[in-house]
RNA sequence: GGUGGGGUGGCCGAGUGGCUAAUGGCAGCAGACUGUAAAUCUGCCGGGCUACGCCCUACGUAGGUUCGAAUCCUACCCCCACCA
């Protein structure tokens, strides 16, 4: 179990197979995020269909609600939302991050105030693995302390030397906890400064063995080549035979870049938010589907995409759902998004087993960033 | 026919002498979104310019008072309610 076998590489790029108690996960991959038990809109079925081999669950968030008791009595995170697959749980380090208005960090932990009633919570290393056993998950994320893409040298060390220290915790109280159906992954932290990231990887190391690596603290405000230059230079200092998942990316062409630089899994909300707010990727660029020239437009999203979105609807029947505002438009640009990253896993997959990742990365990006036609 | 209320920018609707090209909302147009405080948020939204400023046209219609009117006065037109 939590095994990962190479099949083949190409440059920096891997494909993979990671083998988890739910099930295996051919990778690279890109994993949908449900944070509240559920990809947002879209039917397990739908996500199934769509590709998705694990997806995404939030330590802070069910904590909050229903709360890991009530998930614990209904027999687990996988019983209670009856997804069969892997799952991975976020650890509430993510938090720490996005909600920097309504928290308190100390050494000991972060202090939220709950920003649905205003009550406080805690989360410690060892609550948020206590936690994430109850949920479950195949994978828990240790909890980590993340810092703005454009923090300071300082900071940036603060938060990694942080992230250190919590994982000792976070690895302590889960052997403690956890049997074999539950593996833990450290959070490679330190900004954008390359020697931080190093640090961190290296320290990150000594606290193993592990059966993954993730990377975080990425795009969270930082310039694109920053995220790659990172990438490149954590890629030699990571070990070649477990799965490196970077946290929170991304966008369909940093999964692509992300691949060439030896990333095996990607999460990202951005498939399900932009999808409710009307905006596709599509082979040829982004789609806003609310603009008046989709009036009118019978073509797919995407001509070239196999979702079930493109396979009956017209740019022109998306438009007015959403201009009525109909749930049935968010539904269905979310599940055409989300199958676009999956397809990305999959193209690149291929292509890297057909020994012919730059090729293929080479001229899906040159069609993505050429500008769409009207 | 009488009495009362009302006619404001595509729509709804504030404003009752100067700070008003006129609050808001909707509609419309465009943009943002990366381990989800987000079916959210931001900008534009009378017209025209040699545009960080200027010029037109605007609050039912026509006059009037005033240095100045969507706001006050007069007449007329229209809408609503009630009474005949």
């Amino acid at each position: 179990m939590f095994t990962f076998r190479i099949e083949r590489d190409s440059g920096a790029a891997r494909a993979g197979i990671l083998d988890l108690p739910h099930g295996p996960v051919l990778t690279p991959a890109f994993m949908p995020v449900g944070t509240y038990g559920t990809v947002r809109g879209l039917h397990p079925e739908e996500v199934e269909q769509a590709g998705a081999q694990i997806i995404l669950g939030n330590t802070y968030h069910l904590h909050l609600r229903p709360g890991e008791t009530v998930i614990a009595a209904m027999g687990g995170l996988h019983r209670f939302t009856s997804w069969r697959r892997p799952m991975l749980t976020d650890s509430g380090g993510f938090q720490v991050f996005s909600l920097a208005g309504l928290r308190t960090i100390t050494e000991a932990g972060v202090e939220f105030t709950s920003h649905i009633d205003g009550s406080v919570r805690t989360l410690t290393p060892e609550s948020s693995m206590d936690i994430q056993w109850a949920l479950g998950a195949d994978i828990a994320m240790a909890f980590d302390h993340v810092v703005p893409g454009q923090a300071s040298r300082e900071l940036a060390e603060e938060g990694m030397e942080r992230t250190l220290r919590w994982l000792t915790r976070c690895r302590r109280r889960h052997d403690e906890l956890a049997d074999a159906r539950q593996t833990l992954w450290p959070i490679v932290q330190g900004g954008s400064y390359d020697d931080l990231r190093l640090r961190s990887l290296e320290g990150t190391l000594e606290r193993g063995p592990w059966t993954g690596t993730a990377i975080g603290g990425l795009s969270v405000g930082e310039p694109k080549p920053v995220m790659h230059r990172v990438l490149e230079s954590l890629a030699g200092a990571l070990p070649r035979d477990s799965p490196r998942y970077l946290m929170g990316v991304g966008f369909p062409e940093d999964l692509v870049e992300g691949i060439a630089r030896g990333v095996d899994l990607f999460d990202c909300v951005a498939a399900t938010r932009n999808g409710r707010h009307g905006s596709a990727w599509t082979s040829a660029g982004r789609v806003n589907i609310r603009k008046a020239s989709h009036r009118t437009d019978e073509r797919p999203l995407d001509a070239e995409c196999d979702c079930a979105t493109c396979a009956r609807f017209s740019r022109a029947y998306l438009r007015h759902l959403f201009v009525a505002s109909d749930i049935l438009g968010l539904r269905l640009i979310s599940l055409h998004n989300v199958r676009f990253l999956l397809r990305i896993g999959e193209l690149a997959r291929a292509a890297i087993l057909a020994r012919n990742f730059d090729g293929w990365s080479r001229e899906w990006l040159r069609r993505y960033h050429a500008k769409e036609e009207a």
